[in-house]
DNA sequence: ACATTGATTGTTGTT
DNA sequence: AACAACAATCAATGT
């Protein structure tokens, strides 16, 4: 996980972001064959482009869980066949094609419109790529950028899932970073001075070195005030950055930033509107534990002094943790929904994914798949090799229906994410097209930017942190918090990694 | 200005 | 001195 620090090397570029294998099938299960062909070889860096979805809808309550799955597909498609990206080897060109029948074949009723949407999608994509694309690397960013936005949606979508049910559970373990340090301290900023000194912690402005920055900020305030809520990007960035990063541990902050907003931008204005709605949610509960805790600090300081505004003398508040927004909840909740994809595909323009992306150099090839297909594309490998118990497949296509957590199959979601790698990963040696990818020099090649290190980091998708582990290395907890159970009716999310955990 | 994440760094406290 | 704990910083982007 090293990133590369951030710190020092900002200056310039990133150093890359190293896509380190292409795409690989999360656990779960389906990325579709686009994911496949990325990784075929693997030495590419290049990825395919990503289309990547986004984590659509925000609203669990909106959302079936099950549809994330649903949000796999959508990347597919927007593979372009060859026009792409030159530099990228696409191998897959079949792919999209692919993906479509199986899509289609499994979630018809979906899809049905979509595909001459991608389809075209892709094609004017590509045109713009083409136009627009930089130079033989684009620039480093863009290269970045492309890379990362290889990632499959599949992946990315499967892992935001992952994410969302373990991240979040448990972020970060508790020696580690978690900023606020000591639920103890009742609060007041008061306090919180006292806690520096006592604890030793902050400097200020020390740096020398670097730049002494904003010197004010020091935010750290009581950690019982409810936080406030973030903005609808910021939950976006949230359910995403895991995705992307689990797929890309490599790639730097930079990276996923820049994708994450293109995919932001490529999100459809119902998806946006879901992530606002959520905001809205949030900051009505902001509001309220806020008015609760200020009285209990009112109630707490000074029985005397009428203090501030909030006056009521609510019950001190329990101070609970500021409970996380429901959004919190994740990522999940951000897979699409058959319902929503709808929207996503109408609004979603994967031109304007493109768009953000050429103009910013990001990728080039960055095929934003907007409409979000809804099935699960299942790589053919995939289907051959790991035919998924009927009932598997029905939990991975249809949502969340009737799946009982039982009767899952013991399913190992690894294992299975290793055949599919390993299946899918095949040939990436193989002739690949020339043109296609530029981006994976051979040794010898001049390779203007250092290239990331490709795969040699990681040889093995295999390694490669399951979906969830790419978070916290910390137990990914599995059973997470309740609420991921109960959320996600038969905690099958579609991921394997999920299943997995479940008994 | 602040939010997102996470690795790193620097400071301080404790052993 | 060694370690632990934690805040600050940085990256790119959006609000």
């Amino acid at each position: 996980m090293a990133l590369e620090t951030c710190r020092g090397g900002g200056g310039g570029l990133l150093p890359l972001p190293p896509l380190p294998f292409p795409l690989r099938l999360p656990e779960t299960l389906g990325s579709g064959p686009g994911e496949t062909y990325s990784s075929q070889n693997e030495s590419n860096e290049d990825y395919e482009i990503p289309p990547i979805t986004p984590p659509n809808l925000p609203e669990p309550s909106l959302l079936h869980l099950g549809d994330h799955e649903a949000s796999y597909h959508s990347l597919c498609h927007s593979l372009t066949p060859n026009g792409l990206l030159p530099a990228y080897s696409y191998q897959a060109m079949d792919l999209p094609a692919i993906m479509v029948s199986n899509m289609l074949a499994q979630d018809s009723h979906l899809l049905s419109g979509q595909l001459p949407t991608i389809q075209e999608m892709v094609h004017s994509e590509v045109a713009a790529y083409d136009a627009g694309r930089p130079g033989p690397l684009l620039g480093r960013p863009a290269m970045l950028a492309s890379h990362m936005s290889a990632l499959s949606q599949s992946q990315l979508i499967s892992q935001m899932g992952i994410r969302s049910g373990i991240a979040h559970s448990s972020p970060s373990p508790p020696g580690s970073k978690s900023a606020t340090p000591s639920p103890s301290s009742s609060t007041q900023e008061e306090e919180t001075e006292a806690h520096f000194k006592m604890s030793g912690e902050k400097r200020p402005s020390t740096d020398p070195g670097k730049k002494a920055k904003n010197p004010k900020k020091k935010k750290k305030k009581d950690p019982n005030e409810p936080q406030k809520p973030v903005s609808a990007y910021a939950l976006f960035f949230r359910d995403t950055q895991a995705a992307i990063k689990g797929q890309n541990p490599s790639a730097t902050f930079g990276d996923v930033s820049k994708i994450v907003a293109s995919m932001w931008d490529s999100l459809g204005e119902e998806q946006k509107q879901a992530y606002k709605r959520k905001t809205e949610a949030a900051k009505k509960e902001y509001l309220k534990a806020l008015a609760a805790y200020r009285a209990s600090l009112v109630s707490k300081s000074s029985p005397d002094q009428g203090e501030t505004k909030s006056t009521q003398v609510n019950p001190p508040a329990k101070m609970l943790p500021p409970k996380p927004p429901m959004y919190a909840m994740p990522g999940l909740a951000s897979f699409l929904t058959p319902t929503d994809l709808p929207a996503f595909r109408g609004g979603a323009s994967p031109a304007s994914l493109a768009r953000t992306l050429s103009s910013k150099s990001l990728l080039p090839g960055l095929s934003a798949s907007p409409p979000p297909p809804p099935s699960f594309p299942l790589s053919p490998s995939l289907h051959q090799q790991l035919p998924l118990p009927p009932h598997a497949q029905s939990a991975l296509l249809s949502p969340p229906v009737s799946m009982s957590p039982a009767p899952q199959p013991p399913v190992l979601p690894t294992p299975m994410a290793l055949q599919v790698q390993l299946a899918m990963s095949p040939s990436p040696s193989g002739p690949q097209p020339e043109g296609l990818k530029p981006l994976r020099l051979p040794p010898g090649q001049p390779q203007p930017l250092a290239l990331p290190k490709p795969f040699e980091d990681f040889p093995h998708l295999s390694e490669f942190p399951s979906g969830s582990g790419s978070r916290s290395p910390g137990p990914s907890n599995p059973t997470n918090s309740g609420d991921w159970d109960s959320s996600y009716p038969s905690g099958e999310c579609g991921i394997s990694t999920c299943r997995s955990v479940l008994p």
